[in-house]
DNA sequence: AGCACGCCGACT
DNA sequence: GTCGGCGTGCTC
């Protein structure tokens, strides 16, 4: 790729060198690469660089962005990883090209940078990566606007309406892109076109900056009163202390937490500082922008992995120069070059969305609580159903402690109720019990929506041959295929594999013999069609809503009463507020139970108990009827008592004495190999070298739940040590041991949230 | 991550 | 006889 350097960056040039400057300007560049570590340059003579500055450094035939790096590393000794004092010959020394006009990244940063590269046992270059995931001399291209022509010919001009309301907004002589005119006119976009063409408007270049609107802390303050007060009193405070601490805030759905923590926001906003808010799914987040543009007046920049090119370049730059004061975003927000950052706000704390499973594996979450210590300001978590992590550091005294016990504006907390399916099975080959079906019809009747919950997208999970038994299974993976009925495919949820559905077995060739075992929520939506065919469906997963604006149309809809029977899987569960729903069902709560996996228990309360959230959340009191085999579980228990204290504090009594985390460490190494062999062969070396010792434990290797993904043979081992005993020095030991075969790799998970 | 160097199969 | 497959190794 050819890179010219972008005439609105001025440049600083390298200017002629001589061999004679080379010897004292030595300096160190970390290239967004998987290296081991920064490479040293020459700082040309006439360039004065300092640590943080973006630069251009040659590396082999081509040139690479990257950041000048601090000479010595400034991390506890625990984490640095050992230093190599192999230093390079300063004859090879390549002098760097230039340096980007863009602002340098803080101290802080590049401290943050280096710890989570040392945590994570990730080269620190990929962790640079996600500060700098952007062409950085890449143009900004002007955004196009549009303005009244000089001398437009109206007469030729059919003045419609709609035209007219374009006119009349150009008439101030603002220039003003496609998107605010259709915004603020309410006209198709298809409108302003045909004004161009007409030649009434003429395009416009708006030039490169569109300054991010600034939030006005006392637009519109909330009336607060009692434990709402209280809390939000408290949590302001907690930023003008001005130093490093971590609040929990906890509050059931409905409670008022978000409203409180934009009171802190309001704070930090009042200090001049920049405020950082995690979100698990920011796509999804279209009421959470609406609650705080309602109290700032703005819309905040937004952050994730989706945004465009050009949105992305802005934000980072309004993030770097701080004009960008309040960024929303997910969890690869947590990298952006603040200016000031004086708060960071992670919502929905809990959700296993905050840990990214590719690439760096890092826990949003964790980092963030990290960047605010390294940085020293406050950061505050939120959760309805916090984690036992964060309990266990409330528990220690590590983190302070919110609770807003009821819920805002009188409504009820939802009437639980777990509906034993030995007792009241559905009929044969379907999944609504006879109970279910009642109270839903009772529902609809009343005009009352009701919510049907599935965690698990498509027809059926299974497909079976009633001949010969055979099972449809995914080639790359080890998992079974999952019927797509609407698409008429089987899919595999764990690669992109998908085939067309067989009209006879593969295996032994009968006719009509496979069958759907197992609902998915393509069935339970049959299942109620007959059922209630009057009853207006509307079914959201992430299969039939496309992206956010689909997902946010759906809630709108739902808002409308346009809709009396939502059908949804994982999606619904998000903090929506749907004010006419009363009855939510859990069509199989047992789902997420199974498997080997520590946090099992924990997930499904957290998950159910959200869904739940979604009942009653105005006058009307909410109900909430579980389908279960298990009632008798302590997660179907705990949902019916409404003690998740009592819950969390018979998981942290289970994890203790194994010293299972929060009460001690762990670490997965996921070996994977093209082979079978080649895998068990990595995994043996791995089992033969394991470190052992006082508070030391390895488990496995064993062949990993996913046995094979994506065509790679996985197995896995656990390295466990008590909370004091740092995992990261004894991993870079254990791997350093091994000498593995080129087509094995070993994948270190620190903190692994998954275990498959 | 790129990109080159380096040794073995199907083409002009 | 060459073009090109991607295995291994290096980049300050």
């Amino acid at each position: 790729m050819a890179q010219k350097p972008f005439p609105n960056i001025p440049m600083q040039d390298s200017g002629n060198l001589t061999a004679r400057a080379c010897s004292t300007t030595r300096i160190s560049v970390l290239l967004p690469m998987p290296f081991a570590g920064p490479f040293d340059y020459r700082a040309p003579v006439d360039m004065d660089l300092q640590p943080g500055d973006i630069v251009v450094a040659p590396l082999g035939k081509r040139q690479e962005t990257g950041v000048v790096w601090d000479a010595r590393s400034s991390l506890p000794a625990d984490l640095a990883p050992p230093a190599t004092e192999k230093k390079v010959d300063a004859a090879r020394l390549r002098p760097v090209v230039c340096r980007l006009d863009l602002p340098p990244l803080s101290a802080e940063l590049r401290q943050f940078i280096d710890w989570v590269a040392a945590y994570t046992l990730t080269p620190p270059g990929m962790v640079l990566a996600m500060t700098l995931r952007l062409h950085m001399r890449a143009a900004p291209t002007p955004t196009m606007g549009w303005a009244l022509a000089e001398n437009p010919d109206l007469e030729a001009l059919r003045l419609t309406p709609a035209r007219q309301k374009v006119l009349d907004l150009l008439a101030d002589g603002n220039h003003r892109t496609t998107t605010d005119i259709t915004n603020a006119t309410s006209v198709s976009a298809g409108v302003v076109k045909g004004l161009a063409n007409a030649g009434v408007l003429r395009p416009v270049s708006l030039g490169p900056e569109r300054p991010f609107g600034q939030p006005d802390a006392h637009y519109n303050p909330p009336v607060l009163e009692g434990e709402q007060q209280t809390a939000a009193v408290a949590l302001r405070q907690t930023v003008t202390e001005n130093r490093f601490s971590v609040t929990l805030l906890e509050g059931v759905t409905g409670s008022g937490k978000t409203e409180i923590y934009l009171e802190a926001i309001a704070e930090c906003l009042e200090q001049g500082k920049q405020v950082l808010i995690l979100l698990p799914e920011i796509a999804l987040s279209a009421q959470w922008m609406e609650r705080f543009s309602r109290r700032f007046g703005v819309q905040p920049a937004v952050w994730h992995s989706e945004i465009g090119q050009r949105a992305r370049r802005l934000t980072w730059l309004g993030a770097a120069d701080g004009s960008a004061s309040v960024i929303v975003g997910a969890r690869s927000a947590l990298f952006l070059p603040f200016h000031n950052l004086g708060l960071i706000i992670v919502d929905e704390e809990h959700e296993a969305l905050f840990k990214q499973e590719e690439g760096v594996i890092y826990n949003a979450r964790d980092m963030a609580v990290v960047r605010g210590r390294l940085a020293r300001f406050p950061v505050v978590v939120v959760s309805a159903t916090p984690s036992l992590e964060t309990l266990a550091n409330v528990e220690a005294g590590r983190y302070r402690h919110l609770v807003l016990p009821t819920r805002h504006g009188g409504a009820e907390l939802p009437e639980t109720r777990v509906l034993d399916l030995r007792d009241h099975p559905p009929p044969r080959g379907l999944f609504l019990s006879p109970e279910l079906v009642e109270d839903i019809g009772a529902t609809l009747e009343r005009q009352e929506q009701v919510m049907l919950f599935l965690n698990r997208r498509g027809y059926a999970p299974l497909t079976l041959c009633r001949s010969c038994g055979h099972r449809m299974e995914c080639p790359h993976c080890t998992a079974w295929l999952v019927e797509h009925r609407n698409r008429k495919v089987l899919s595999c949820h764990y690669c992109d594999h998908t085939e067309p559905m067989p009209p006879t077995c593969p295996q032994c060739g009968s006719d009509h013999s496979l069958t759907a075992i197992g609902p998915g929520i393509e069935r339970i939506t049959e299942e109620a069609r007959q059922l209630f065919p009057d009853a207006r469906l509307l079914v959201m997963s992430s299969d039939t809503l496309g992206g956010p604006a689909a997902t946010a149309e759906a809630v709108a809809k739902i808002s409308r009463r346009e809709v009396d029977l939502i059908i949804g899987t994982q999606i619904v569960a998000k903090g929506w507020h749907f004010p006419h729903l009363t009855l939510v069902g859990v069509v199989d709560a047992d789902l997420g139970l199974g498997g080997a996996d520590l946090r099992a228990g924990e997930r499904t309360i957290q998950l159910l108990h959200q869904v739940a959230g979604r009942a009653g959340r105005a006058s009307s009191p909410g109900r909430v009827i579980l389908q279960s085999y298990a009632p008798e579980h302590p997660v179907m228990q705990a949902l019916l008592s409404g003690d998740f204290d009592a819950f969390m504090q018979q998981e942290a009594a289970q994890r203790k004495p194994g010293f299972w985390p929060p009460y001690g460490r762990l670490a997965a190494l996921i070996v994977s190999a093209d082979t079978p062999v080649a895998a068990d062969e990595a995994a043996a070396q791995l089992g033969h070298t394991a470190p052992y010792g006082e508070g030391i434990q390895v488990l496995g290797p064993a062949p990993a739940p996913l046995a094979v993904l994506r065509g790679r043979h996985r197995r896995r081992l656990l390295l466990r040590t008590h909370r004091n005993i740092a995992v990261q020095p004894i991993l870079r030991r254990w791997l350093g041991m091994v000498n593995l075969s080129r087509n094995a790799k070993v994948d270190v998970d620190i903190d692994p949230v998954s275990f498959l």
